[in-house]
DNA sequence: TTCAATTCTTAACATACATCAATGCGCTTC
DNA sequence: GAAGCGCATTGATGTATGTTAAGAATTGAA
């Protein structure tokens, strides 16, 4: 099942065939191998990425080459640094690709023209933002106030899919522990 | 220093005189005293606040009474449930006083208006919006990849005037540790 | 199928952080 | 000035999580 960008953003921002026609050469799509690497730190993000088929990871990389990952990106999920893309400021993340992914690349031109001729995009771009806030602040309250196993619980609870799709360890980033808590804390749930 | 929230606009969102006379019935001034709630769990954040002069404060309440601190806003600083705001939700945080606090308080109605009559506040309140996902994001990663000293240090040298003005206690909860453990790590850093 | 590489698990041990309890300090309030 | 309160500190101890190292399981490529 693919989820094609042009059908999401008429379902979600209520664009209409002629508008679509009029965006259509603002819209790349590309078939990203695994692993690939589409953002680098360092680099400024010059694109928005919405996931038609596959699976993209949004990370940092620190002194001792950790990995810390923010977000998984699988289906209809779009991926941005949005601070580097907005501020035009070098990402101290980066955006690779954990399964050969199907995206549409966005630019800045697009998300502008498409504010521009359509409203209803302007209010679906800030909606997105909205709810990108809801996310974050959720997470952060769960990070401050949560034990690794109910961060755990919660995680597997709520992204079903993503747990059969990447290596544990890449979990345990996403938590802020060491793959081998989380093979710990597997253990002991799996134990009641 | 009071910091004004109607030369505020002006200098960061180029409001001009003119539309301030249009919106200044949408702007009320509050004096909050010490303590007091502005916010709480379960209903819905209708107001957006401005911080003129004092400390406000958001934040979760756990299932044990346990206070998780997700942002201090001191001058200068707007506080609001953007979720809650945003999809008329109802809130899972509180907002309340560290001191005694004068807020201009702002409504739906005002960021309607003034969206419409000012191109310019328009951009000003997505630029705010971008740079609160900038600092979430950036909390995030501190959290899932540093240690409670390095974050501590991180607090102090970037908010140098709060420890001053809150409880340690508060700044342990805004790390996601206890108040004994941030006591012990900076006995340990003063020993050095 | 075999081999190599990666990942997961386990164990022993180390460290970071939490919990509980006691103390003392600085405030307020009477 | 005494009593009470909230807060910070400390110590003893417990628990969660990290580290290191090894082996088992899984995967992928030849």
């Amino acid at each position: 099942m693919r989820y094609e960008f042009k059908r999401y953003l008429q379902e979600n921002a209520e664009i209409t065939e002629e508008q679509l026609k009029q965006l259509e050469g603002e819209i790349q799509k590309r078939v990203i191998e695994e692993n690939k690497i589409l953002l680098h730190s360092g680099e400024v993000c010059e694109h928005f990425y919405y996931v038609e088929e596959g699976l993209l990871r949004f990370y940092s990389i620190d002194e001792k080459g950790k990995e810390n990952i923010l977000e998984f990106a699988p289906e209809k999920w779009i991926v941005v640094d949005r601070a580097s893309f907005y501020f035009n400021e070098p990402s101290e993340f980066y955006i690779d690709a954990l399964e050969e992914t199907t995206v549409a690349v966005l630019d800045k031109e697009f998300i502008d023209i498409a504010s521009e001729i359509s409203p209803q995009f302007r209010k679906y771009n800030e909606r997105i933002l909205q709810n990108h806030i809801r996310h974050l602040q959720n997470r952060i309250n769960r990070l401050i106030g949560k034990s690794a196993e109910e961060r755990y619980l919660h995680f597997i609870e709520r992204y079903q899919d993503i747990p059969n799709r990447v290596p544990q360890r890449m979990i345990a980033s996403y938590l802020g522990i060491t793959p081998e808590s989380l093979s710990r804390i597997r253990r002991e749930l799996s134990h009641n």
